[in-house]
DNA sequence: GAGCACTGC
């Protein structure tokens, strides 16, 4: 170890930590990994002796839960705090009492611990929220380095701003120097309508004018599309990006000069008196308004275009409310109670969730076996926190040792705790949907992606059987990746990853039901479905293998309300099943 | 008949 304890700096974002560590290793002339290193899922390059380590928020977490008072770091820097992340809001809360904690050993006599020092650097413009917080602690200001931005507000509210977008892009096209056009839309039906638009409308140029390229991107494409937008427009012409927020904070894209912000983002929620997620439109917050507004200053003086009035700007909220405010708390609380903090509800939280949302979350928890009557974590809790995955799914990789299917198991989780394997460009979606049939499973999609994925390795993962099958090569290497990082768990915990049900499939779908039995339900007389727990109509997401079908009882991974309730990632059961599967759910609650 | 963005020793 150095000899005052290593500098721990930690992001949100894997690419952010990776990148500040090479640049700062490069400043430093020492190869990275050694003096400079950083440390993220399934890459770690650092070391003991490293000075600085950049590394995920996520990282963090999981070093607390065996190293409590964090002893190998003399100074925690959180960066990006403005962004308000669960994980960033958990660390604020433990890095404080850890402060206090060594405080109290050194004032006790303990020479072996070093005082902790955190630094918080944050974009926002009230430092001193971050600052009484941490005891009144000092604020430094530094500018950060822009060329200027001209901000352009609409005169009247407009009714459609995906209309409003199209002619203000051409109006910028026919009229401004130079330089291409960022436009923040919601989502990926939108960014790719408006394409179409675009495309109809820039035929109709006058020859003179130079053609107006859309390139549009989201996070569910493909890489090898997602690196189309880092190409230079062609001389003559202008590209305009069509993308969601991952432009805003994910995605850096070179020569932009002009943004058009339509003031909407879409937004993942959380009705914790009812439990249920949600993922709607809503306006963005003045701050997240003001990032957009910066891309399009990072090379040159620029031009933003905000498709509302200036009063409307005024009305927006100054900084987007906190995650750990709209957001389900099982897997933050697993790992409160896992750190040895017993009394979640007492937590120095910065802002407090929701108390709804921590009761409902202690009593999944309690449901799953995690947490005792007296809210005190179990021996089967413990076993759940140390594996990266959400508690659901920690449970079912235990259950799965006794069922004796736990290879599959491994499998089907990885599958399910990425992003969508299945690609469906709207394009080509009949092609798409053709492509898929071949790995359907008529139980449903959990076999289905385990089918996708015993294909995908009898072809050794070829790019080009992915591209032809619609299969995102990407989300595919990452299961993979998951899926080694949990058979090594497995092993460490005493589990055979390797212990398989063979051809008996049904054997992992009622293991699942260990994990799920919350997320089920029944088929009704009038052929809508209703869940278990709640009563709830949902309905079968269109993306999934069980679209259209009727069975008897089901069970789904996720359920979130858009236009309806969709619910995700389905497969049939018998009704017989659900009673043998949760005995303690209607157990008493316990905080 | 359709899902913003992140993350896990």
């Amino acid at each position: 170890m150095a000899a005052h304890g290593t500098i721990a700096v930690t992001q949100p974002r894997r690419v952010a930590a990776i990148n500040l560590a090479k640049r700062v290793a490069e400043e430093v002339g020492t190869p990275i990994g050694q003096k400079v290193g950083y440390s993220i899922r399934f890459d770690d390059a650092s070391s003991r002796d490293s000075l600085i380590k950049y590394m995920t928020d996520g990282i963090m977490l999981r070093e607390l839960l065996s190293d409590r008072l964090l002893l190998r770091y003399s100074v925690i820097i959180l960066d990006e705090a403005h962004e308000r992340t669960l994980r960033t809001d958990i660390l604020f809360g433990m890095v404080k009492s850890i402060q206090k904690q060594r405080q109290d050993m050194i004032e006790q006599g303990r020479r072996d611990v070093q005082p902790l020092k955190i630094v918080v650097m944050s974009a926002t413009l009230d430092a001193e929220k971050f600052s009484e917080y941490f005891y009144n602690a000092k604020i430094m200001y530094i500018s950060g380095r822009m060329y200027p931005v001209k901000i352009l507000n609409t005169v009247e509210p407009q009714s459609d701003y995906v209309d409003s977008a199209l002619v203000t892009a051409f109006q910028i096209h026919q009229e401004e120097a130079p330089g291409d056009i960022l436009i923040f839309l919601t989502g990926q039906e939108e960014i790719e309508n408006l394409e179409k638009l675009i495309e109809e409308y820039a035929t109709d140029l006058p020859p003179h004018v130079g053609k107006l390229i859309p390139c549009p991107i989201f996070a569910a494409q493909d890489s090898t599309t997602q690196q189309r937008i880092f190409e230079p427009a062609p001389p003559g012409t202008r590209k305009v990006i069509l993308a969601t927020n991952i432009a805003e904070t994910s995605i850096t894209i070179p020569n932009i000069r002009y943004v058009i912000d339509t003031g909407c983002h879409k937004s993942r929620g959380y009705n914790a008196k009812i439990g249920i997620e949600s993922l709607l439109v809503e306006p963005i917050s003045k701050s997240s308004a003001r990032q957009r507004m910066g891309r399009a200053g990072r090379e040159a003086p620029g031009i933003c275009f905000r498709l509302y009035t200036e009063d409307a700007f005024d009305e927006l909220e100054e900084d987007a409310v906190p995650e750990i405010k709209r957001c389900n708390l099982e897997s933050a609380i697993l790992s409160l109670k896992a750190t040895g903090i017993d009394d979640v509800t007492g937590f120095d939280f910065m802002d407090r969730p929701p108390k709804s949302g921590m009761l409902r979350s202690l009593e999944h928890l309690y449901a799953l076996e995690a947490l005792d009557d007296e809210g005190k974590l179990t021996e089967i809790g413990k076993k759940m926190a140390a594996f990266p995955v959400d508690p659901p799914y920690a449970k079912v990789l235990l259950q799965s040792e006794k069922m004796e299917c736990t290879k599959e198991a491994i499998e089907i989780i990885s599958l399910l705790s990425v992003d969508s394997i299945f690609s469906s460009p709207s394009a080509k979606r009949e092609e798409a949907n053709e492509a898929r049939q071949k790995f359907v499973s008529l139980d449903g999609d959990h076999l289905t992606l385990l089918n996708t994925l015993r294909a995908y390795e009898s072809v050794k993962g070829d790019r080009d059987w992915c591209r032809e099958n619609f299969i995102n090569s990407r989300h595919m290497r990452h299961v993979i990746d998951v899926r080694k990082q949990l058979i090594q768990f497995c092993e460490r915990s005493g589990m055979d990853p390797k212990r398989t049900c063979g051809q008996d499939l049904e054997i992992v779908l009622k293991c699942f039901l260990a994990g799920f039995f919350q997320n089920t339900a029944l088929l009704q007389p009038d052929g809508t479905y209703k869940s278990v727990i709640g009563g709830q109509t949902v309905s079968i997401h269109p993306s999934s293998s069980l679209f259209g079908k009727k069975r008897e009882a089901i069970m789904y991974n996720e359920l979130v309300f858009t236009t309806k309730h969709y619910i995700r990632g389905v497969s049939a059961l018998e009704s017989a099943w659900l009673s043998q599967a949760a005995p303690k759910y209607f157990g008493r609650r316990q905080a």
